[in-house]
DNA sequence: CGTCTTTGACCAGCGC
DNA sequence: GCGCTGGTCAAAGACG
């Protein structure tokens, strides 16, 4: 298993039924460093390390179409905080945030008319956890 | 030499 | 209205 493989979460399909439901059909997550291969909600189910922290659906018609839409924020214990998600990465800001000593990261996808965000940042308790936000949804596969 | 990060400045929303 | 805070821009430089 390698870095190579990590598919970064994405919003549910979207049930009309019961939209509360989290599925991630095909994404993985970040356990101490390791990748955990396997669907989302099964290892959130469980008592892993790793946690999901907020999951925000946007249930706005018009952001669905365009891709902008959910949130979600995981917390997971990582060495680093960038690495080769599958996706490539343009780090376009910094910032010190109130209530932590250490800065937050933001990235933004590199592909042009696609606009998932994503950022990192530490635990300020513990400093071996990092938080990612995830924001959007991919327009695109996976590019190299 | 091209690509990507760095970093301070800038901007917008919000509370006072 | 003003200043704080979080988010973004963009020029310059680091780095392979």
């Amino acid at each position: 298993m390698s870095y190579n493989e990590f598919i970064p979460p994405h919003p549910p399909e979207t049930d009309s039924v019961n939209r509360s439901k989290i599925e991630f059909p095909e994404a993985y997550f970040i356990s101490d460093g390791w990748l955990q291969d396997g669907p989302i909600e099964n290892h959130f189910a469980g008592s892993g390390s790793g946690s999901l922290l907020i999951h925000e659906p946007n249930d706005n018609r018009e952001s669905e179409s365009t891709g902008i839409g959910g949130r979600y924020a995981f917390k997971t214990k990582s060495e680093v905080e960038v690495l080769d998600d599958g996706y490539r990465w343009r780090k376009y800001g910094k910032k010190m945030v109130k209530n932590s000593p250490n800065p937050r990261n933001y990235y933004r996808c590199w592909k042009e008319g696609c606009s998932v965000k994503k950022r990192v940042e530490r635990d300020r308790e513990d400093p071996s956890y990092v938080i990612t936000t995830y924001e959007g949804i991919h327009n695109h596969q996976r590019a190299s």
